[in-house]
DNA sequence: GACGCCCTACTACATGGGTAGTACTACAAC
DNA sequence: GTTGTAGTACTACCCATGTAGTAGGGCGTC
């Protein structure tokens, strides 16, 4: 289990407009790509589709003359596969590790810090869930 | 600046290996790889810095008859972007719920989380700093 | 100085992704 | 029924990647 999901970021975005959907037509899917600036032939769009299906990323049933797409793989699996492949690459399989850097490093607002501590409070259990330790 | 850096497993391979040591031969980064039970033979190892190279991600200087390869782009900034593409497509950007999502869902152990919980005291602690924009 | 080894350079081939055109088909409209 | 249209199927093409073979050039060894 837990398969490798390398997908590329086209692949990535027709899954998040399933994911959002649940289902969606190929035409559905050019449609929403139009409105992220994203300007493919329909045929791209169902080409596209058609090869994950072959790779087992999504399936589709068919209703009249229209295939109604649904990925197969959930956005959970996905996420944890993509965050499993940085986690392994650059902090060793450590999580803490990769937590660490994502709040030294980047911009995480005051507020969220505060929301942050709070969630590891409830995490450890009981320790003090509002100030440094 | 923040180029993509979509990177397949065998190019972080290769990089991994040249942020290790600094530089490498090819044939050390061959060795190394075989180390790691990636046997390839020697030429596709070539071939696979050459074309790094052609793209800019590595470079090399001639010594002797060897080239010896160094990465043009650091591990951090392939960090970044890797973790950036994963905020970005599954958290809409958002990192503190990255770390949340983190902290929620992964085995993160007590000790790492008084680790963390330090760490965003330090973190609370420090003025606004808008070092990026 | 000929031989072979160790490099790199060049070439090759398969697969997959991105992109899209053309062909075929079924339904709708008239 | 003919035609238009919408939708899928098939085909194509280019580029990147993974993989590796072969060619060519130095250099060390006898």
């Amino acid at each position: 289990m837990s398969e490798s999901h390398q997908l590329s970021d086209l692949q990535l975005g027709l899954l998040r407009i399933l994911w959002d959907r649940g289902e969606a037509t190929a035409t559905d899917v050019h449609t929403a790509l139009l409105e992220q600036d994203r300007e493919l032939a329909p045929t791209t769009v169902s080409t596209m589709l058609s090869r994950l299906e072959k790779k087992g990323t999504v399936t589709h049933r068919v209703e009249g003359r229209q295939f109604i797409y649904r990925a197969l793989v959930s956005e959970d699996e996905v996420r944890r596969s993509m965050l499993s492949r940085v986690t392994d690459y650059f902090f060793g399989g450590d999580v803490s590790a990769l937590v660490s850097h994502l709040v030294e490093d980047r911009d995480v607002d005051p507020d969220d810090v505060a929301r942050l501590k709070q969630l590891l409070g409830q995490r450890s259990g009981e320790a003090e869930d509002d100030d440094d330790a």
